[in-house]
RNA sequence: CGGGGUGUAGCGCAGUCCGGUAGCGCGCUUGCUUUGGGAGCAAGAUGUCGGGGGUUCGAAUCCCUCCACCCCGACCA
């Protein structure tokens, strides 16, 4: 490609409303335009970054046995209320009618239209299994789109499902899936990690998110050094911190502690540690009222140690709240516990409440905790002498840095992710709403074993830039970067000698299927460089007259601190050689 | 959806309080000079001042209304 016949439309300054440094670079360098929010247009420069990570995940995923299709970005109404999803996703689905007054969403995901495939196609055992997938443009309308690419609201995925005869064939795909998503990441050439993560109201241990390790990252991951587990932050166990409960030291008193609230305040000023402190947190169920009576209010009073987060998803998957659960407002906490938040305990005087302990809490002796009047607090409370033991002790918390690894090997330590991939083992959860079924051997019907399978295509190109940047700009990995290597010659307008040399290069490189451009535009050096950082070329080769005088010319990495300088014989050959590492 | 904010040239912004000929930097066009890290000089082009309505002799500026976008929060395969 020449420089002169491409689009390159790089802005010295980015968009005042970009916000991360993806997005502003992308911005910057030409790759993107913002259409509205959430959604954009990519120009030539994005797209061929897009599309190199589409090549990596369509070989990929050929390889790994996967047969592409493609399906409808509109889908009819009437599949997505066959699985109830019509009614459950909410606003999240862009609905829209056609000229007949019909219902139609923008696929946000696939389910339904593939299974509805299956269940057409797929009539014996014979048949597989079968792995169906595409790369698609997915519309979520999430309520609030942000970071440019990383959470646009349409954006590009490739999505795969798998069909197989029985949960254990299931399994065996998706491992197949599993193992062809490292083959994708090792070769995009992003520093990554697989991880165990919350299967939500589908249960199960199957499912593993693919995330790209960067400070930005929205997910918090959770691996330990010295072993190989790794799971979301929402998924981790927590053990207990403490291994069994010590004997009372203290007497329980009431102590004021004026105008203080916050875990961290009480702990400063009663001179203890945060860790001897306990958070008391309220939540509400609301269970639906018999008919004409009004919604069943329950209150639950959750403990976690002061200087540990509650966890909300583990929260939601304990009996009784698994149906939902929502902080209780503040009439809510002052109608049961008679003061305000800032002073919630078990101990103090409250109306009857569910009360459920983190595992650390349980086993904690001598602590601190609000007294259910405003500006008091108990210390020395002991369980079991002064209050009773726990309705229910849980894992309610996330684990935090140095924590012990459930594997008990070793502790943990926590990373920021960005959500890249996600398998999904699914069961027979939409074969049986939309009763697709093949005849298995036994001459009987039966409901498919499915597992779904995604990648972010876009937000790996926003990923990739959030993990390798630097002040002038992107730093991409070879296999997608938007070129390989970029040639620069320096008086291409005015030295016969240089074009001659730069065509020369360009020839050779292109012969031995090096992706590269020529910047045969001819702008000032400065120009030329500054735009080919901020697009993050891997390599570049300058070539002036100043060198071509000795013979040579200059190469320069993108992470080089400096160029080399090299004879102008043995350029081809380093750049061929360093564009294959 | 709740709270806050911003809309002026392709991009970044000033001007709005206090109504009176629409500005600056970058970018773009043309010419000359320059040529190894975002060149200099000169001459240009580009605006429904987010839309609609109102007040006024006169509105980017004041009032009403709608819209878009951004931030914070809650939500989430």
């Amino acid at each position: 490609m020449r420089a002169s016949q491409f689009h390159i439309s790089t802005l010295k300054e980015a968009p005042s409303d970009a916000e991360v440094t993806s997005q502003k670079l992308m911005l910057r360098a030409g790759m993107i335009r913002k259409v509205a929010a959430g959604i954009y247009s990519y120009l030539p420069m994005g797209l061929r970054s897009i599309r190199k990570v589409e090549a990596i995940v369509r070989e990929e995923m050929d390889r790994a046995g996967a047969l592409e299709i493609t399906m409808p970005l509109v889908q009819p109404a009437e599949l997505w209320q066959e699985t109830e999803r019509w009614d459950r996703m909410g606003a999240e689905m862009l609905r829209l009618k056609d000229r007949h007054e019909r219902d139609f969403a923008l696929q946000p995901t696939s389910e339904e239209v593939v299974t509805d495939i299956a269940r057409q196609e797929l009539k014996s055992y014979r048949q597989l299994p079968k792995n169906f997938y595409q790369i698609q443009t997915k519309f979520r309308d999430e309520r609030r789109p942000r970071f440019g690419v990383m959470r646009g609201r349409e954006f590009t995925m490739k999505d795969a499902y798998s069909f197989d005869r029985s949960a254990e064939h299931a399994g065996q795909s998706y491992e197949r899936m599993y193992a062809a998503y490292c083959r994708i990441f090792d070769r995009i050439g992003l520093a990554y990690r697989a991880v165990a993560a919350d299967t939500g109201a589908i249960g199960g241990d199957r499912s593993h998110e693919f995330q790209v390790i960067a400070d930005t990252g929205e997910d918090a991951i959770v691996y330990c050094p010295a072993s190989d587990y790794a799971a979301n932050i929402e998924l981790a166990e927590a053990l207990p911190l403490l291994a069994e409960r010590a004997a009372p030291t203290a007497a329980l008193a009431r102590t004021p502690t004026p105008g203080k609230q916050a875990c961290a305040d009480v702990a400063a000023f009663l001179g203890v540690p945060l860790s001897s402190v306990v958070k008391s947190l309220v939540v509400a169920s609301d269970a639906p009222g018999a008919a004409g009576e009004a919604p069943q209010n329950t209150l639950w009073l959750l403990l976690v140690r002061g200087d540990h987060d509650l966890n909300e998803v583990k929260t939601g998957k304990i009996a009784g709240l698994e149906g939902g659960f929502r902080f209780a407002s503040e009439t809510e906490i002052t109608a049961a516990f008679g003061c305000r938040p800032g002073s919630l305990g078990p101990v103090g005087p409250h109306k009857p409440v569910r009360i459920i302990a983190d595992r650390t809490v349980a086993n904690m002796a001598d602590f601190v905790c609000g007294a259910n009047a405003d500006g008091f607090h108990y210390t020395g409370v002991n369980w079991g002498r002064d209050l009773p033991e726990p309705d229910l002790v849980a894992d309610l918390r996330n684990v935090v840095e140095g924590d012990p690894s459930p594997d008990g090997r070793g502790a943990l330590s926590i990373q920021r992710g960005i959500e890249v991939g996600h398998v999904f083992y699914l069961g027979a959860k939409y074969s049986k709403a939309m009763n697709a079924t093949f005849l298995d051997e036994d001459g009987k019907p039966k409901h498919f074993e499915m597992g779904c399978y995604g990648i972010g295509i876009t937000r790996i190109v926003g990923a990739a830039i959030e993990q390798n940047s630097d002040a002038r700009g992107i730093i991409w990995p070879a296999a997608i970067a938007p070129f390989g290597v970029v040639i620069c010659p320096v008086g291409w307008g005015k030295s016969e000698a240089v074009r001659a040399e730069a065509e020369k290069l360009y020839a050779t490189l292109t012969a031995a299927g090096i992706d590269v451009i020529l910047d045969d535009r001819d702008e000032r050096p400065g120009v030329m460089f500054a735009d080919w950082e901020l697009t993050g070329i891997p390599h570049r080769v300058t070539i002036g007259e100043r060198g071509l005088k000795e013979g040579a010319a200059e190469y320069q990495g993108r992470r080089d601190a400096e160029a080399t300088r090299l004879p102008l014989g043995e350029m081809a050959q380093h750049v061929i050689s360093r564009s294959h590492t």
